[in-house]
DNA sequence: GGGCCATTGACACACTTCGTTACACTTCTT
DNA sequence: AAGAAGTGTAACGAAGTGTGTCAATGGCCC
């Protein structure tokens, strides 16, 4: 089980922030509040937030700016509140890039239900910070038994295949989205963090690389595949093995 | 260059459709449009929507019961359009799943903001585009069984048949979609997400290709059967080997 | 059945993407 | 400091895919 999200309700009315507060823990959210874009601020740098709750109307820098600033800086999700049915608001909050808005006065139940469709959205991405179970200790996949702690692979007879660092972070990035295909791009900011140069051929090389040491016939790979345009796909099931 | 995000919308008012349609074209989207629920499942078998835009209220089966399948068995993106300002509609439908609802009357405009709000953030994922029903591991058809998982076609003496990622891509389509007539675009629109070129033989090439691994004699084709004038089909029954 | 046209099948070729190897550069060890 | 292992870059050949062409085929009209 995930830990619960973490909110983070900014608004200059304390009624409202309060009652937004109480209500959202209730339903298993933990909750954080500000009262200005600046308190906000500092607390999106103290504390790994989830999601962000934003009143566009607030004295001092207003909502719309802090959120252009979080949408050039994160990928944190942020729905907006608006007090006026303002049409043009809420079309240039979305055009800032907002993920959604609620009018005041609303309802928290509709509140609440938006920001679980946000936050089952953004969790559906491939979350390069996204770290295995503390208590995985060991992967099974294919005839292989990746061993995380002591970063080798065992094989079927029982004899450890040393891995590198790279092809270490490479096949736990594989493991972690098993059936998913993954783009060089997205491998790369997966493994390292780093951008794509142009002609950038490391992913391929590691790929290369890391088949050789666990595909049966690398001439005819069965556990990583190519999709031909598209990237690399681990094809098998991954097991859990505490 | 992406291709153009297609866009399926769903309402029983003629007007409303027509015009959402050239709107929404105008500004760069390829759109389709349904007159009820049976016609837009008729439309998501025979094309690969990027985003439906569905009126809650219609004759027959509602929007709200065509959005609950659509999120049960697909990732694609729903906004809905709601007549009355009914908060208790508009709340149902995100719990159920919507991804974002628009009240009529509205601002075209707005929609189109939602769209492009929408696309943006589900574009960031990586697109399934081979969306089988979950459990779907395997699949049979004529003498061959489709390892959906290894992306590979075994045959009834067991061999493998490697298959490229466009031959795969195109058999699952054939397979989802069984004596289903399909045209060059719709094969291209399902296999690649782009529109067709003038002359383009590309589908064609690759159904040559395809025949060319499964059928006993690809001079005469048994199992993907040419429509002349309109298009392919697979002329086979398909069983789900979970 | 015969002639005509559009559609399709097959093939060759161009182009893109990918796999592999060699090598240079970096990092770590001794 | 020298060596070893790891990693990125460059280059070349192989494989996958799209385009263009021509021949074969199907439908249509007579």
């Amino acid at each position: 089980m995930d830990p619960a999200p973490h909110i983070l309700v900014v608004d200059d009315h304390r009624e409202i922030r309060d009652l937004l507060a109480k209500y959202l823990a209730k339903n298993g959210l933990r909750v954080d509040t500000a009262g200005s874009s600046a308190e906000a601020r500092q607390a999106l740098k103290a504390a790994a937030v989830d999601l962000v709750v934003l009143d566009i109307m607030m004295p001092g820098e207003d909502g719309l700016s802090l959120c252009r600033h979080l949408r050039e800086t994160s990928d944190t999700p942020v729905i907006l509140l608006t007090a006026m049915a303002e049409e043009t608001d809420r079309i240039v909050g979305l055009e800032i890039g907002a993920d959604d808005y609620v009018t005041k006065p609303f309802n928290p139940r509709e509140l609440l239900a938006r920001i679980k469709s946000v936050l089952r959205r953004a969790s559906s991405l491939p979350r390069p910070r996204d770290q295995l179970e503390p208590a995985t200790r060991r992967l099974g996949f294919d005839r292989w038994t990746l061993d995380v702690d002591r970063r080798e692979l065992v094989g079927p007879d029982g004899v450890a295949v040393p891995l590198s660092t790279a092809e270490f972070r490479l096949l736990t990035t594989f493991l972690k989205r098993p059936r998913m295909v993954l783009s060089r791009d997205q491998l790369l900011d997966l493994t390292s963090g780093r951008a794509a140069e142009v002609y950038d051929r490391s992913i391929d090389n590691q790929v290369s690389r890391l088949r050789r040491k666990i595909e049966a016939d690398p001439k005819a790979p069965a556990i990583i595949k190519t999709v031909w345009g598209g990237g690399y796909t681990l094809a098998a099931d991954v097991r859990e093995l505490p």
